[in-house]
DNA sequence: CTGAAAGCGCTTACAG
DNA sequence: CTGAAAGCGCTTACAG
């Protein structure tokens, strides 16, 4: 045999129709069990495969999804947000056990999206994470929805999208984990992030925060705000150094994502600040590492895995017609010891 | 117009043939240039994409790779190695350069492998990554190399291998680490890892730990030896508890990843033993995260960039059937904080 | 339950 | 330089 079988192949052997070698291979009802069972020995025999490119030229989709994953141009190639890998990873899962196989796709935030996937009948439609600016993605995920192009976006829901997301309620998970500071007896919140609707996440965090100070009386101070908005341990670094050359006194440090807090963590401790005894820090999405940093992270968890089969899900109805809506996922705060509410474990007794 | 523009559509506005169409639209020599601006005019105007599926299942071939990703089926589902997925990243990367879409399919170690790719056409090689132990793995590699699969592994460089891999250094890696750490002074040094053929590269680590110690006249003591397979934290963790345990004394670890050495570092603190001052602690890997520990990690660099690249090259080699050999690239120590060997910042001072 | 036939949308010898 | 035609390997109405 030469070359790979294909489906005459194995209707030759079978002394069949290759209509029927197809048929049985799908397993439609049409064939007989004799019939069946003999064309999937055969088939197993010869290691017959269906040619998927002639399949899904047929049957005019793919069974495939496409992830772009956007990357910030001046981050160095290996360092992608573990957040966002965790939600490949869970991404991943959800298209395996539904049967779709996933293509993945990096994508420079300052060129063009390479998004013909659908068009060129590679995917049946896309799932975009990590866009960077939303006021500057937003003409392009507009052109997206005008072209009919099947996705779903991981973000925050924004008041007049036309197209349709999965994300948490940031606002919810910033009061949540502010009002833990508060109930630690801190006063003096710093916040490192991002407050305008270019990054509606990062905006949403700090309207948590703000809620969660207003309801215990105290005013949001403009001196506490430290804008950064790269999700990494450097900005984290720069920002937390900035906020102590500012002398405005702090006690505690709310960092919109663990990468950030843990650059500030670092920060701290070349500044001669003791993390929690002289400022607690918390972060944002419970990245694995973070029950690693020293001391563990208090943070607030996105249930990545559950948000995979939501994309997935969501992707999956838009693309077979049936309604579909933007979903918003609970923010769950994990306490550990760097908010300080948790008590020392044995190596500070060393 | 109904549904996607075709080459048909686009051939009938242009009023030449859809063979013409088809000829512009790769950039044939064939094509006079006039009829080739007029036909890619109206391929963008009518936002024509030509489709995949026709276009592979024609060309025998998809120009798409397809990176099997095996992971413990112990672990919960997001903790994936990061150094896996910084390889996973160059890799992405290293496809699109050379024109290649990228299928991710992460493997239960457990399971029969999903290697199918190549037979269906849905990707013209495979990229194996983490598929744990080698003895295990090994007779379905062979079996691959058997159908003809055209793959590359991600390992070491085993002596009568049939198959194609990809790996660092990891004998003359482990022996530059252990080098610098008895170049400190350390003489009782712990290795957490694994030194059997299941495991190569830990043991190819292992060998190098052996050899510098030997240069120094030391012989390695079987009781510093804590067998861990699994990279992750937990096990680095309970790996360094158990030597501590032991009360064999040691002054330093090696530990055959990161995030063992990361595990290690912190049951080192829980059991009251500082570091670097009474243990060092060196790492492999030199994930993003090394740096940001507490103190920040020593390790062994591997070149997750190049690595990427000179795996799809080879594929690429291979799948062109042109002859390609196996690579070992090298592993550089990176000297940080935990062994010792750099002044202690600012932060030790408060 | 099965087969003959059309057709998915391209690419590429072949002929001019 | 261009066109007519075959063919990649399937799936699925249509007819029996």
């Amino acid at each position: 045999m030469k070359g790979r079988a294909t489906s005459f192949d194995i209707a030759y052997r079978a002394g069949v129709s290759q209509a029927t070698v197809s048929r049985a291979l799908r397993g439609s009802p049409l064939v007989s069990e004799e019939t069946r069972k003999r064309v999937l020995a055969i088939a197993k025999e010869l290691n017959y495969k269906v040619d998927k490119n002639a399949s899904n030229l047929r049957r005019q989709h793919s069974v495939t999804l496409a992830l772009l994953l956007f990357e910030d141009p001046t981050s160095d190639d290996s360092m992608i947000n573990p957040f966002f890998l965790s939600m490949l990873g869970s991404i991943t899962h959800a298209c395996a056990k539904r049967g779709y196989d996933l293509l993945i796709s990096f994508q420079q935030l300052s060129q063009d999206w390479h998004a013909d996937y659908q068009d060129t009948h590679k995917a049946d439609g896309l799932i975009l994470l990590g866009y960077g600016d939303y006021l500057t993605a937003r003409s392009r995920l507009e052109h997206l929805v005008d072209q009919g192009t099947h996705f779903v976006r991981w973000g925050a829901v924004v008041d007049d999208q036309r197209d349709i997301s999965v994300g948490c309620d940031n606002v919810q998970g910033g009061r949540a984990i502010v009002e833990h500071l508060l109930a630690q007896g801190r006063r003096r919140i710093g916040y490192i992030g991002h407050a305008s609707a270019h990054f509606p996440e990062f905006f949403d965090r700090y309207r948590g925060y703000c809620e969660a100070l207003r309801a215990a009386g105290l005013e949001p101070d403009e001196a506490l705000l430290v804008d950064a908005v790269d999700s990494t341990e450097v900005v984290g670094y720069n920002a937390a150094c900035e906020l102590v050359d500012r002398q405005v006194g702090f006690d505690a440090l709310f960092a919109a994502s663990d990468l950030q807090a843990m650059g500030a963590m670092r920060a701290l401790a070349d500044r001669g600040l003791a993390v929690p005894e002289q400022v607690a820090v918390v972060g944002f999405d419970d990245i694995p590492m973070a029950r690693f940093a020293n001391p563990p992270l208090t943070t607030v968890a996105q249930d990545t895995k559950r948000a995979g089969e939501v994309l997935v899900d969501t992707l999956l109805k838009i693309i077979k017609g049936e309604p579909a809506q933007s979903t918003l996922m609970p923010a769950l705060p994990v306490i550990r010891r760097s908010c300080g509410a948790v008590p020392p474990g044995p190596e500070q007794s060393a």
